[in-house]
DNA sequence: ATCATATTGTGAATCAACTCACGACTTATT
DNA sequence: AATAAGTCGTGAGTTGATTCACAATATGAT
């Protein structure tokens, strides 16, 4: 709803921002320049100043930004306030792994319910988790509009469906299905046999200076 | 060592076009166009000619790509004949998980061992692979090249430290630090976190069409 | 007060990736 | 043999992101 125009790539590194933000401040820092930023974030420290600058004037010439007022400015954009709950479906190992991960450390988002079809482990509560049938998806999703997707690659795109009449807006896909999906449904997807195998491919073929 | 010419975008969806032709090929399909790839992989059929094309004239103008050779060029480039062994550091929830995870199902790379810290853990074995005590990493870690990274951030920096003075080339890190590494060791990032924080920001701010 | 130093915010340049659109060629059909 | 339909490979244009480099301004020291 807000100001289209942040780039998406600026977008991406806000929450990464946000996070050595908090940081600092727990270590009581006050003040911070994008040239210490960069140094921990790996990001250019002009990188980091434009991606600022398209929320404004944040910092001060001579003095670099104040911890206290970005950390405020970053929280309200990022709408840290306001608690996300997710759905996460199939708790295989990667799924159980995301449910025993604390994902509200440093974060306001928490997985409320998740869904399996194991009747091992419908019922059980995973993390102060409840497994719910994967069959009931439907009466219990309630009003959430973001999922984690662990279910196999062969369900994958019946499962979208079913999230996707249920309203759910976003799903956060670790399934190596390329899921088809109503268009007004946003994807990320996280592949990780391609993120490993092109690791090995860039160590092979593009070998860093 | 090979041809530094292709982009790196083409770099990274490589492992990705190799898995789809190896379902077309199981499906018994010998010819495929851009087009249909396009349909399965969610890339630009454009996107995809021009990927190939950096490889040379892959296919045939009026009839497509036959499957059996794009798939024998590509297992040449992606070395799928060689067999790459690499090391788990931290078997936690996430890396206990990727051990179940069957990583060579459509794939060369194989979790060849595991490191941790827990006397519960050392010397198990979890879906075959071996589980070494930390202290011990130095003397097993052999010829490996490629490190997964689940340790808890906190001694990111100490392990990858370690990792590197072996001769350790690659690491795909899933912890939420940003490490610091000597500049000639490739990192690839994957942050759950930041993953779903993008996810939840790019709904609020970016409306679909 | 003055000066040296630090650091932002941004115009302009550069770089990387994507997409359009079409000529060239292949296959299939009549 | 001729024609229609399909599809590649790619030049050129476009979009998006990064980086350079510097004027403007703030701080801190003397």
């Amino acid at each position: 709803m807000t100001q289209n125009k942040i780039p998406q790539a600026t977008a991406k590194r806000l929450p990464l921002y946000y996070r050595y933000l908090r940081n600092l401040q727990s270590q009581g820092k006050s003040r911070v320049s994008s040239k210490e930023l960069s140094d921990a974030v790996k990001v250019d420290s002009a990188t980091i100043r434009r991606d600022f600058s398209y929320f404004g004037a944040l910092g001060k010439k001579g003095y670099g930004y104040n911890v206290e007022y970005l950390l405020g400015f970053f929280r309200k954009t990022l709408d840290q306030d306001e608690l996300i709950e997710v759905a996460l479906v199939g708790v295989g190992n990667l799924g159980a792994a995301f449910l025993h991960y604390n994902f509200m450390k440093n974060n306001n988002i928490k997985i409320a319910m998740a869904f399996d079809s194991d009747p091992e482990k419908i019922g059980t509560e995973i993390s102060g988790v409840h497994v719910y049938n994967i069959d009931d998806l439907e009466e219990k999703l309630d009003d959430i509009k973001v999922a984690i997707l662990t279910v196999p690659a062969s369900v994958a795109d019946a499962t979208t469906e079913r999230l996707a009449d249920q309203g759910v807006e976003g799903i956060l896909n670790f399934t190596p299905a390329r899921i088809n999906a109503p268009k007004h449904i946003r994807i990320h997807h996280i592949d990780l046999s391609v993120e490993l195998q092109a690791l090995v491919y860039f160590l092979k073929h593009y070998p860093l200076v």
